[in-house]
DNA sequence: ATCTTTTTCCAAAGCGCTTTGGATTTATCG
DNA sequence: CGATAAATCCAAAGCGCTTTGGAAAAAGAT
């Protein structure tokens, strides 16, 4: 069933179907009502690739996904982000044009698609300092926001992103507070700015006070249970061991936590942990009491966020200014962070 | 730069233009090497919206994902699954189009989506027992294929599956052999095909050599850590707690972890643990030797290979015959299980 | 050199929708 | 009641591509 046809079955013209169904003023109500009905009936639903060209809207919001670097950040991250951003995309009739692509074609994959018409804006995930995406997108003048900024861009741009550095100023302000002198960083990816700007956090706290880093209490990797357990058995190995640590997110604390286990630590007495909470659904930082002492921003909310910005530009003046919005970290206290206690922690298990 | 104005610029006609960059073999080598050069040069592309309407296909794959509903699985399980599927489609030329919809928008979303063209076929996840959306989407005639089964449904329908009850008959045979009598299972939400299937295994296991199950040994919920963790906890309060467990995922081992530490239980000596290993990227068991003992296979390569096959199905004639494939699960030995300890296992920490 | 085949190209008709610019009808008003 | 304004409706022209059915040109056969 398509236009034409409902259109003779009503004895009227495409043009009065067409309008009465997508709301114009000009069709009167009576014939607007029969016409709803007829399209119901016979469930009559435009064709959006006719749809598409006509009006020159895909309505899609592309999402480009290099297949190996950035990695680990579309898969730990991505899916909770992209429920968010889901829900606003669909309440607002876009969806979710997701193309996986070679690190390589990355860049001719966001032209493709943009002069292609496949989609109406895109939604970038995890910059780097500098990233160069964020140029190629303003010259293709097409509609995009950051999830996440990026440091030493010149360019304007939109984004949306938590205080990463304030988060992580606070958890490590918390630890020091606390007595801890040796703190450790398990941070991630240092390629990606968040990271950078965590970084950044973890040091200004120190600074503040006077203090110097041990650079070899600062560690950066992929985020992973591994890399938790393996880099905490590594810094227990040293001839000042740290008495708290700061880790990057849920699941290389949970590594801290087998560490810590094996060695017969304590967490929370022996060791200190506090750790980034991105609140995935489907990993809570413990159910009822947090588990984990953590800053926390949920990156469900953020995607939502963030896709209800993107639309709204993307239906906006084309020379509408750049939007950003700064989210504040929650931190919450668990049950992972005390005092330093006095003198060499324990060891023996 | 639209097709018109390429032609135009060759002196050519739209449709030697057209037929020059899609391979036809009615253009002359030399006319096809000028056509390509200049529109390298001037870089056309062509429009895919107005392609996909001349050519009836939009050259997207459908993945509808209810909000709550089958929740748990499309963030824990999906970002690996779609990271796979996404490579399969991007090297034929597809996407990936995904529509996230209230639970009762989602038949709905398919008939819409499919009457509308908007995507060539449809990728199911999360399949229950007697689901459906498989006759739903025999009914509108479009290509799909489902990761996973369902039982109990009549309907012919393509699929791809690992082979859950044998995969947990396996994990529990082994335990069983290693002297184990009361075994518990963690299951996944029984809701879940999958999860009725690796409970099959897990009854049959005990059936084969004519053991009672303890009903208060079986939990089924959704697949998170604090599941494995409270669940454990009270599983070790019964008057007979387990020796072992079989659970449902890395995630909520790791919750089992964390209980059996702190009831100063050791892994693979006071309590065998195997799981379930969807080796997710950003979740490894372990690096290097296996953390847990589990039963495995890789929900990426399964996502790459639903790929592959729906893409041969939607280019395939319409009564092409429904495709199957069984995946057996790899039995990988890890250092959480250990013999039953004759006598209660120690309890003091 | 003439007739067939083959090669190479193209005009025009869609694909199914939206939108422009009027035409027609109905309501409003002096 | 005729004139103006407002409300309804529609024919036709796109949107940018593919594809059909031939025509024109080149090659091969006799």
């Amino acid at each position: 069933m398509n236009l034409k046809q409902l259109s003779d079955l009503l004895g009227l013209s495409q043009t009065t179907v067409s309008r009465a169904l997508n709301g114009y003023s000009d069709v009167k109500a009576s014939t607007r009502a029969r016409v709803i009905a007829a399209a119901k009936e016979h469930n009559y639903l435009p064709n959006s690739r006719a749809k598409a060209l006509a009006t020159g809207r895909a309505m899609s919001i592309g999402h480009v996904i290099p297949r190996t670097a950035r990695h680990e950040l579309v898969n730990a991250i991505f899916a909770d982000f992209i429920a968010g951003a889901g829900e606003a995309y669909s309440e607002r009739g876009y969806d979710l044009r997701m193309v996986t692509v070679e690190d390589a074609d990355e860049f001719a994959t966001y032209e493709r698609l943009a002069s292609n018409g496949a989609v109406d804006g895109f939604m970038l995930h995890g910059p780097s300092r500098n990233d160069q995406r964020i140029q190629l997108l303003n010259d293709l003048n097409v509609p995009f926001i950051v999830h996440g900024r990026s440091s030493d861009c010149e360019q304007p741009y939109s984004w949306l992103d938590v205080n990463n550095r304030s988060a992580f100023k606070r958890a490590t302000d918390l630890l020091l507070d606390l007595g801890h002198t040796r703190v450790a960083l398990l941070n991630g990816d240092e390629n990606m700015d968040f990271a950078i700007r965590r970084r950044e956090g973890f040091t200004l706290a120190h600074e503040q006070r006077g203090l110097e880093i041990d650079p070899s209490l600062m560690h950066s990797n992929e985020m992973s249970e591994p890399y938790g357990f393996e880099t905490t058995r590594q810094l227990m190995t040293l001839d000042a061991p740290p008495t708290a640590i700061v880790a990057s997110a849920l699941i290389p604390a949970l590594g801290i936590q087998r560490a810590a286990h094996e060695l017969g630590l304590k967490i929370g007495r022996d060791l200190s942990v506090i750790c980034f909470d991105d609140a995935l659904s489907y990993f809570p930082n413990g159910s009822g009491a947090p588990l984990f002492t953590a800053t926390r921003s949920s990156v469900r909310d953020a995607g939502r966020r963030c896709g209800t910005l993107l639309i709204d530009r993307i239906e906006a003046a084309d020379d509408a200014p750049v939007v950003t919005e700064l989210w504040e970290a929650e931190l919450v206290v668990g049950g992972s962070t005390g005092p330093n206690l006095a003198g060499m922690p324990r060891r023996e298990a």
